[in-house]
Parts: structure tokens; sequence; C-alpha cells
DNA sequence: CGGGTAATGTACGAAACGGTGAGTTAATTG
DNA sequence: CAATTAACTCACCGTTTCGTACATTACCCG
């Protein structure tokens, strides 16, 4: 009479959804760690409570398999941004707030960050098949926008910065300090996403843009 | 009577150095566009003059083709670094100039950066067991070191920006440029290597570490 | 010029890998 | 409860891929 929530053991029940999840998890991490080529499939199954089979059941093959694990991760990065409420802040404060809301995401998520490396390898092929694609830009940029345009009005903000350079710019930052870490640390000795330093990024990359917007 | 430098063809002469140098040049473009699972050693070879005995003849496999790929990629930039003089610049002067350099490289040398990516996906292993690692941090922060110590006596910088912070942001921004191309590409639809935005992003970069230099 | 060695070409093996055919058990539904 | 379908297991296949044993050719030097 075990409850068929438990999590796994021989009474677990069958559950479509749950397998299917289980397996997408685990190829996050797969793929995230090896890449699309080094990455094995055999792995994969080996990993879950199921079978390789069920990999090819639930997804049909090994490339549609990463596509969804790209895409899941895209869309939970996405969650964060809609979850931003910066109208009411003063403009430099909701910068700041927003670098630091993409700064505590790649940290919190360093999956994303080593497929979207992985997917430049392969010169994003995959991201363009996918339906997903049109809705990713969206809410990061309409958010910063709106920002922007009130600090140009209020005088505080240079008015030839784009919504888009400033994104790029804390993006850059971010993902340089997760998806180079491990080169960075091997040349210069330094580990980028080491604790005693967080704050100290954290608040560089606040003062690096405002001081960008302001500049002059 | 064909001279031994020509470049191909059957009166080809033996010549070792030639044949190691060229598999090693295939080679990079190959991991460069391949990621290290994904590149076939077979592939490698047939795209050079000789066959696939002679990587192992020279090399001895794959994985040591790529640490030599690698670490041919790592000499090059140290050469650009070595040729900069800026100690007769004025500081914020040389800031920029270090910064375009920076920049110049990366955009003209793509196979370099994709490398560094790769090695970033698995965790900088293979980069951890070349001899040739400690002397990659050197050149790029004692020149930068240099002209910070200046710019900071004039009155000109912050004294609380550390050489490597201002290195990592001029890297950042130059990684994130030529390494999320396609994604940012396929998700903003603006290609950040567009010949006609080069000035663009080039003069941010120097606008950017300039203001952050200088803030307050 | 002839022996020796460095350089190169050929052909093949063994294991890894992505993928599948066909049957089996559990849930659902009339 | 029988029939139907969804979820799952197991064993297996063909190809690719790294690596190598072995034969062969060009070059050098006494």
């Amino acid at each position: 009479m075990a409850a068929p929530t438990s999590d796994a053991g021989p009474d677990r029940k069958r559950d479509a959804e749950r397998t299917r999840a289980e397996i997408l998890d685990v190829a996050i991490r797969e793929f995230a760690d090896k890449g699309y080529a080094g990455a094995r499939v055999d792995e994969i199954a080996a990993r879950t409570s199921t079978t390789k089979r069920m990999i090819y059941y639930y997804f049909g093959g090994k490339e549609q398999l990463y596509l969804a694990a790209l895409e899941n991760a895209y869309a939970v990065i996405r969650e964060v941004e809609r979850g931003l409420d910066l109208d009411e802040l003063e403009p430099v404060t909701a910068i700041r707030r927003l670098a630091e809301a993409t700064f505590d995401h790649h940290e919190s998520h360093p999956d994303f960050l080593r497929l979207v490396s992985i997917e430049n390898i392969h010169h994003a092929e995959h991201l363009a098949k996918s339906e997903a694609l049109p809705g990713l830009a969206g809410p990061a940029l309409e958010v910063l926008s709106g920002v922007l345009e009130r600090g140009r009005t209020a005088g505080l903000f240079r008015a030839d910065v784009d919504a888009l350079d400033v994104h790029m710019v804390i993006s850059a930052f971010c993902v340089f300090r997760t998806a180079n870490r491990h080169t960075f640390l091997a040349i210069f000795g330094r580990d980028m996403l080491a604790a005693r330093d967080r704050e100290h990024y954290r608040t560089m990359l606040g003062d690096l843009v405002v001081a960008h917007l302001t500049a002059r």
C-alpha cells in the first residue's frame, strides 16, 4: 500500500510523465557535462531507473533529446525574467536589480550556460529548429527597454545605448564568469565562482553597467 | 626539379615538419568546429595530404593531438600580447589600445576562442596537463598592471580595481561576442560579428572599460 | 651504392555507439 | 471480465571510430 508518489523502488507504478521527466533531468546533466557528441545515450539510460529503449520511446533519438534539454533550460530562465517587477524602482536601482537577477540565475543554473556554450559550438543549428525560438527574445528585452527609457527621460542615462547592447554586456559578464571558469582558473589561479568573491563580482557587474550608462 | 617548398603535388618530398604542421593545422579547425568528442580522427586525416597513421606517428593519439592544437592556439595569442608597447601612451589611451588589441585578436582568430570554449566544457582537464600552462598568465597581466598603476598615480583611475578584474571584463566582452554569436543571432536576430557593427562594438568596449575605471 | 632508419601507406581489429524488433506487463475502458 | 492500448523489458544489429600490426618507400651517410 505504498503511496504512488514514492520515489523509486519495486512498487513504483507506471507513470509516463515521471519517466519522461526523469530522462530529461538526467539528459540535461549529461549533455551539459559532456557536450552533444560526448554524451552517451547508454550512459543517460544507465543513470535513470528506466532503460535506453524508453529514451527512444519518449524522445525519438539522441538529437531530439538534446533539443528537449536545451528548450527546458531556456524555459527556466524565462520564468525568472517574467518574475521581475522593476517598474516601481528608480532607474539606476532597477538596472542593478536586473543585472543581479541575471547574475544570480547564471550562478544557480550552471547547466543552462553549459548547454548554451555547447549549442554555440554546433552553430546553434539545433536551436534554429526549435519551435520555442520566437518567444525567447521577448521578456528580457521588454523589461530592459522600459527601464532604459525611464532613465533617459529622467536625464540619468546616455541616449545612445540601446537595450540589446546593455543586455549583451550583462550576459557577457555572467556568461564569461561561469562558462570560462575552468580555463581562467587554470591560467590565472582565480576561481571566479568562489563563494568569497561572489559579492565582489555581483557589485562589480552593477558598477560596470551603471558606469557605462551614466558616463560622460 | 620543383622547389621542395612547393605546396602539394606529386613531386612533394618527404618532410616531417611540414607533415606535422599540416596535421596540426587541420586538427585545429576540426576540433574547433566539432568539439573534442565530435571531431573524427579519420576526418582530420582525410583533410590532410597524409594518412591517419601519421597522426599516431607524430602525436600519439587523439587526445594528444587535441592538446597540441590547444597549446598552439594559446601560443598565438601570447605573440600578440608581447608585441604591444603601451608604456609611452597616456593611461586612458593605453587601456583603449589594449582592449582593442584583444578585440582584434579574438575577431581574427575565431578558432582560438572555440577551442577555449570546448576546453571549458571539459573542465580544462587537458589544459591542466599542459606543460606550457605556467607561462600563459604572464604577458597580458604584466602589461595591464603597469598601465593601471600609471593611471592610478596620475589620479585618473579608481584605486580599487585590480588588473585581473579588468582583464576579465575585456575578455568577457570579446569572448561573448564570438563564442555566443550563434545563439545570440538565433534569439535576438543580431549578428554580433557583422562587419557593419564592428566599429560600434570596438568603441563600446573601450567606453565600457574606461567608464568603469574612471567612475565616481 | 647499399644498408639502415625515418617517414609513409594499407588493411584490419575490437570495442563503443546509436538505434530497433518483437514481445510482455500494467492500466483503462466498455 | 475481456479487449485495447499505453508503458515498459530484453536482446540484438549494423556502423562508426579509435587505434595498430605490418608492409613499403624515400632519404641519408659511410
